[in-house]
DNA sequence: ATCAATGCAAAACTTTTGCAGTAGC
DNA sequence: GCTACTGCAAAAGTTTTGCATTGAT
């Protein structure tokens, strides 16, 4: 699996003209092990504690490029961080996100997105991507009846 | 109409024990001239033409307060800029954006809509705000055949 | 050998905050 | 008169860029 996504973002370089190199490795290698959201900030310190002269920089311009490559998601939930996911077959782009506690769950409507699909054609528009994006309250957090913010 | 956003919003600030000011009431008035999508930026200096005093941080306070009033809409298209617009009845709260053009089309989609929050509520979560958000290319940006980014 | 990629630091960008002065209630 | 609001500037936060050096092809 790893293998398979790392030789697809090489070739995916290579067809650019761009460069394999440790750096980008590492990042791939981290995205397919975290499998779920992440951010820039948390992946260059994970990356960071085993090789110590990682820059910030050169995490951003990975995932820029994998983001490009299709491999990986990105994923922008309003709050003004880029967040960053594998993306995967059967990927789910739908998001319930708890104003609460932030909580991210992930849910799928293949009827909802067929539908979606069908009126953005009638529409002449050529659909590249999709999101579908409910901001509320998890199950957990309307239990809590206090919200303190 | 002008008149009535304008007391709905004096009375969400006196519910509040906020006040109703000069500025305030001119950044109600612009956003509701405007009836689109606008941004900080764009408000701040449309406001400052007409009144030099005004600063970027009132403005930026008066969109969070409207937001959260309602009666504004903020939306986020990933593109690290806020973006709000005035919110009505019958909104449509589905977006396609031109991933060529940056051009925004709003359609609605309330079979969709529905279906969705059914499952949302299936799976606990009490949905707040819903946004769809397909990116794409529009008609137009479909004839030009080069994409030169 | 060439040319892209890296790490660092500085810059750029949007948004927030601290504060002294001002204005609404 | 109290307290919130304003404008400004500075701070905070994320992301990008410039540049000398390193590394991949």
């Amino acid at each position: 699996m790893k293998q398979q996504v790392k030789e697809q973002f090489n070739h995916f370089l290579s067809r650019k003209h761009l460069k394999t190199t440790l750096q980008r490795n590492l990042v791939v290698d981290a995205m397919v092990e975290l499998d779920r959201h992440t951010h820039v900030d948390e992946l260059y310190l994970l990356l960071r504690a085993k090789h110590p002269y990682i820059g910030h920089a050169t995490v951003y311009r990975a995932l820029r490029l994998l983001a490009e490559s299709g491999l990986v998601r990105e994923i922008n939930l309003g709050d003004g961080i880029t967040r960053y996911r594998l993306a995967r077959q059967g990927e789910r782009r739908d998001y319930l996100v708890c104003s609460d506690c932030g909580g991210v769950t992930e849910f799928e409507n293949g009827l909802v997105e067929k539908e979606q699909l069908k009126r953005a054609h009638s529409l002449g528009f050529m659909v590249e991507s999709f999101k579908i994006e409910l901001k509320g309250l998890c199950r957990h957090c309307q239990g809590r009846n206090s919200r303190t913010h």
